[in-house]
RNA sequence: GACCCUAUGGUCUAGCGGUUAGGACACUGCCCUUUCACGGCGGUAGCUCGGGUUCGAUUCCCGAUAGGGUCGCCA
């Protein structure tokens, strides 16, 4: 039998980068194994359960190319979407639709199931009403939990356990609890591998007690490692980096984002590092998945998104980049698209952030250019304006303005100085960017054109 | 407090009784580039501690310590 994994996540409005990591394992494990990937919302607590709280889910799921075979149906939307809540879901629907045969997977519609089994258990004396709640006769011995993960693990009894073991299955307002209703769905569902965060392993318990009360096999287990703040700290949603969308909103690339995800809690054994996602999806096992938690590493997370940015096709490293000044509150389109690609092309791959780029090439769209203070109090000194006026001349000589030749024009004017190129490049380029690094100064130069170069070096020249 | 999981450089990890303990990120030196980035060649830094088992422990066992998790009419 193919395995039908499941990730069951509930709307809170955020994804936690630790669940979308979970959602990612589940995915990596059906597409290993040729199984089906099942995505059911958990919507039980209707307080907080609203269709933009979906919504995020899925969104963030569609950005990271995690697809469900069985699940919520969605419209399609556009993956450079900065705010999942804009998107309309379900305008139109006011029901969520799902898509399997084992639906729906909104667990706000399953209730009846919920109810049905509990008169069950109530039926069946496993269960018992108390202060208008319903609790399940939890058993007293150990339960052995097999995991895939972590082994045998004997779950013995706490010491307020040993006073009570039994725990609620329905409130007194009628709605069933989390662990009730996870069991439920996974068993009608026929799930048969339950991979999700370590901090369920303790309740596990509860989950095989609540498969056998049912007269059902519990599903395989596999309790994947949590992950950890840089200073080692529980990963809250308040800490920074802990939301998904932030990464979306910061520019990372979703394939870079993956390959970081896959590096935390597995490892391919071989040394490599960085994986196209064909490559994790064959190797990706069960067996490979480490057992103790590991810090989340924004560094090397920034290391695989330059490797990624780099190697980006044109198309959609222009169509990235022009989102990005748009974010930036910079319209490209009032340039000519050749400048604009000409500019663009300057950048690529020296810079890894999308949301780096206004700041790193917004002077090519912007005619204002701002000094660098630190830089200007550096360079643009007296002794350097002869220098720059003398530069200023060779290059209004220039016949083609273009790379070569500027380079050409400004080493030779420098030999005449007697100074070193660098002399001149810096005042030059602190001129026509306003920074003290960016792109390679002669194909800057190149794209901005020989009226708006020297008009800019006009310009500082009057700074000096 | 009880119960559970975990422990290799700062971080992610390879290792599965005998290795000069390997790789990556970060840091750093040099080269390349007269910016930045990329690339190339080096470097600093590691088996938490204490007992066992063994001819021999990073590796196996026990304990301590530390970190994390669970003990809800949250999920």
């Amino acid at each position: 039998m193919k395995p039908r994994v499941r990730f069951a996540p509930s709307p809170t409005g955020y994804l936690h980068i630790g669940g979308a990591r979970t959602a990612l394992f589940n995915w990596l494990y059906a597409r290993h194994t040729g199984g089906t990937f099942i995505l059911r919302i958990e919507d039980t607590d209707a307080a907080r359960n609203s269709q933009e709280a979906v919504e995020v889910i899925l969104s963030g799921l569609r950005w990271l190319g995690l697809d469900w075979d069985e699940g919520p149906i969605v419209e399609q939307a556009s993956s450079l979407c900065d705010s999942p809540t804009q998107q309309k879901l379900t305008g139109k629907m006011p029901v969520p639709l799902s898509k399997g045969n084992f639906g729906p997977y909104f667990q706000s519609q399953r209730k009846a199931n919920y109810l049905a089994r509990v008169e069950a258990l109530l039926s069946r004396g496993l269960a018992y009403e108390h202060e208008g709640a319903v609790k399940f006769k939890m058993q007293r011995e150990p339960v052995t939990i097999h995991d895939l993960v972590v082994g045998d693990v004997v779950r013995k009894l706490t010491d307020r356990e040993e006073v009570d073991p039994d725990f609620v299955i329905l409130r007194s307002d009628g709605q069933p609890v989390f662990h009730l209703v996870n069991v439920i769905d996974d068993l009608e569902m026929d799930i048969t591998h339950v991979i999700r965060g370590e901090d369920h392993l303790s309740n596990t318990a509860k989950h095989i007690a609540l498969f056998q009360a049912f007269g059902v096999k519990p599903p395989h287990y596999a309790h994947i490692p949590l992950i950890l703040n840089g200073d080692g700290s529980k990963m809250s949603k308040r800490d920074t980096g802990a939301s998904l969308t932030g990464y979306l909103d910061e520019g990372f690339l979703p394939e870079a984002v993956i390959n970081y995800l896959c590096l935390l809690g597995w490892s391919p054994k071989d040394n490599r590092e960085k994986l196209s996602r064909a490559e994790v999806i064959e190797r990706f096992d069960l067996p490979q998945i480490l057992r103790h938690n590991a810090r989340f590493d924004y560094e090397k997370l920034l290391w695989l998104q330059g490797e990624y940015a780099r190697e980006l096709a044109d198309d959609r490293f222009y169509e990235l980049a022009v989102h990005a000044f748009a974010k930036a509150g910079m319209d490209t389109n009032k340039f000519p698209l050749p400048y604009v690609k000409a500019a663009l092309d300057t950048c690529k791959g020296k810079f890894k952030l999308f949301s780096e780029l206004p700041a790193y090439a917004g002077f090519y769209f912007r005619d204002e250019i701002i000094y660098n203070a630190d830089d200007a109090k550096k360079v643009f000194i007296p002794e350097n304006k002869p220098r720059l006026e003398k530069l200023r001349d060779a290059f209004a000589a220039l016949t083609p303005f273009n790379a070569a030749t500027l380079e050409t024009a400004l080493k030779e004017t420098a030999k005449q100085l007697g100074v070193k190129a660098g002399v001149l490049i810096h005042p030059t380029r602190l001129a026509a960017t306003g920074n003290p690094n960016g792109p390679s100064l002669y194909h800057l130069l190149e794209v901005l054109g020989k009226e708006k170069s020297l008009a800019r070096i006009e310009k500082a020249l009057a700074n000096f």
